[in-house]
DNA sequence: CATGAATGAGATTTCATTCAT
DNA sequence: AATGAATGAAATCTCATTCAT
């Protein structure tokens, strides 16, 4: 094999690992806005002001690139939520606090959103892993909560992807679909909803 | 122009309509195992046990046959959600039917999630339909159970997404990820918690 | 062999001559504006009023359908030319009138030109039969001119066919192209310049 | 968009330029045997000795090739036209030279004829602009010609037109059909016919 | 006589990938 | 390390023709 295997790992000089990094970027921005089969490598390397052939030199083909681009996205999101909620004392405040950073975050990676969807269709394994990850860590919280008594007994495998759709329907609703204005309340209500359930009494009482 | 478009009103025999459903049906099973690209307009014809150019005698092209696909299943989606909740109620027995009737509906058609999740990427409109769609319908239900004092005065519309967002990605876990002994657990579970939030007093109660 | 071949000649009762000189006027019209190739039977039988199938029912084929229509086009024009010219007595006044049927006939039939032009590619035949068949009236007439000593010895072949390609693109210039008050001008010079050549006499005198 | 659009303008490498000839070249046989519409990118890339895919590094489809393909043969033509007639004095001898540098391209371009005649259908304005622009410059010849008083005072276009059609019907016949040994007596017939007219007096001496 | 659904061969076009420079 | 011309497999789409009704 002439041409041998580039995996993330191999020594880079730093000019390289520049080029590698345009790769990845443009490749975001590409992968988001046609979707995987769409893209071409040539679109990509134009973005990123290489040519064509250089994308060869650092990848081992089209697969492989967006592979690492979902692994590092979804990296990049579980620690900004653990930063997020770090310090945050009671399970409400927690959560609000991860709502909000994972919308921050979705705002700034607009693609997130279309390029995890077609993932399921690229490679199964990244895809499961995006959300298996998510799914444990959150899950792991919401146990310690449980064990200090501040929750109810649930499965918090249940109630993490439980959170999690909300969370990411929200995010579809009110950051993407461009009423960013709405985002701040409809944080407030879910996070109420979260408390109280659909009954709701700290606003039952509100209209006695 | 000259194998004049032929849209899905136009006149058929009933061969022809025959023919046409064969069509709509393979694409079903191959768009959700391949996704739109991937997906050949061979593959389908050969799956419809039809020749290649029939294919061009009952849809414009591929995009078209897609669009189509994802508005009759969303119509099909709310038709079965509509028709579980009648006869229910109290909200909450509302909820634990429309659950259940999307996880039976989403176990029928295995492929809804993969189709829906493309059709971002092939047609914005169509996909922002089907949401919206089911969101409006959910959110006059939510609403109508408010005005009734049946339910905490939230913004409908956040709530729809929210509650979408729980059915949603439970169902991608429990439904489709192959461990449906879990669902029905799951299932009591997620009403507890949409009945009370994260606090549960019923459960709570339950540990002394 | 099912379809039996349909030549021109076949028994037809009055409704089938209805239809099939309906698929030629049609096909005047189609072949004219699209070419022989782009053109579909689809189209040409739409024009016609007729189902698709029904063409098969008095053409072989498409080829079969473009050479009888050019056949069919080549004998109106001479018949067109040889009653224009019957009657006059002197070379010129029949050369005038000659040309002056060419560009009526021209102007009724504005896809002449464009169905002529093709036949080159469709039928070598029909395309030399035309032409050679128009040469060899016109050479006669020059002929019998010449033995009357009303015209100088010229190879009535090489004459012919140097008038024909007068005729031809003096029509394609003005009676085509759009600027059909410049005809009658064009009519005088050109006769005039037949008569006289570049040097043209008649003109010199007016410039004294 | 991917692969950029290729204008003859683009800066090509020397290996480049000649695929790009090769491909022009190949294109004039290919086209002028079967016709634009028949002529499959296959075999010009095929005759070319380049892969199919190579066709579309240097063009953007088929039309665009034969577009350019017409406007070169027309520039060439011109060319030759107008370095034939320099040097000659007289109108006659401009005239004859024209007619016989005119056949001889005919004779070495076989598919000049072809081509020109498929470009009506394939691009208008690529047509009108070979003829006009080759009226435009015979017709400036002639009309300097008959500012010295070596003509008479015709109309320059109609006069273009009529010799341009003289000359394309006599390479029609003379050149293309095959009997070129009778093509010099054809241009010595034509040019006394141009000197003086039908009536031809230094021929109707010849003969008391 | 007339119909029109069905066919499948063949054309155009795209683009991931290779490789010589 | 970077380049970009060349490749060819694979996809979409068209349409003349057939044939059962």
């Amino acid at each position: 094999m002439n041409q041998p295997s580039t995996s993330p790992t191999k020594q880079l000089t730093s000019r390289g690992r520049r080029t590698r990094q345009q790769l990845l970027d443009a490749a975001e921005l590409v992968f988001g806005e046609k979707g995987f089969e769409a893209s071409s490598i040539a679109e990509i390397t134009q973005r990123a002001n290489v040519a064509l052939g250089t994308f060869y030199v650092y990848f081992e083909n089209k697969h492989a690139l967006f592979v690492e681009l979902v692994a590092q996205l979804g990296e990049r999101l579980r620690k900004t939520l653990s930063t997020a909620v770090k310090g945050k004392t009671t399970r409400l405040e927690k959560e609000r606090a991860g709502f909000r950073a994972f919308f921050e975050f979705a705002g700034k990676h607009r693609n997130l959103y279309r390029i995890v969807r077609q993932a399921e269709f690229v490679d199964e394994a990244v895809y499961l892993d995006y959300y298996r990850k998510l799914a444990a860590a959150y899950a792991r919280g919401l146990k310690a909560s449980m064990e200090q008594g501040e929750l109810g007994r649930f499965d918090p495998e249940v109630i993490a992807y439980a959170l999690m759709g909300i969370a990411d329907f929200l995010g579809m609703r009110f950051v993407l679909w461009n009423e960013p204005e709405q985002l701040e309340r409809a944080v407030d209500e879910v996070v109420e909803f979260i408390a109280h359930g659909l009954r709701s009494p700290a606003r039952l009482k509100e209209r006695p």
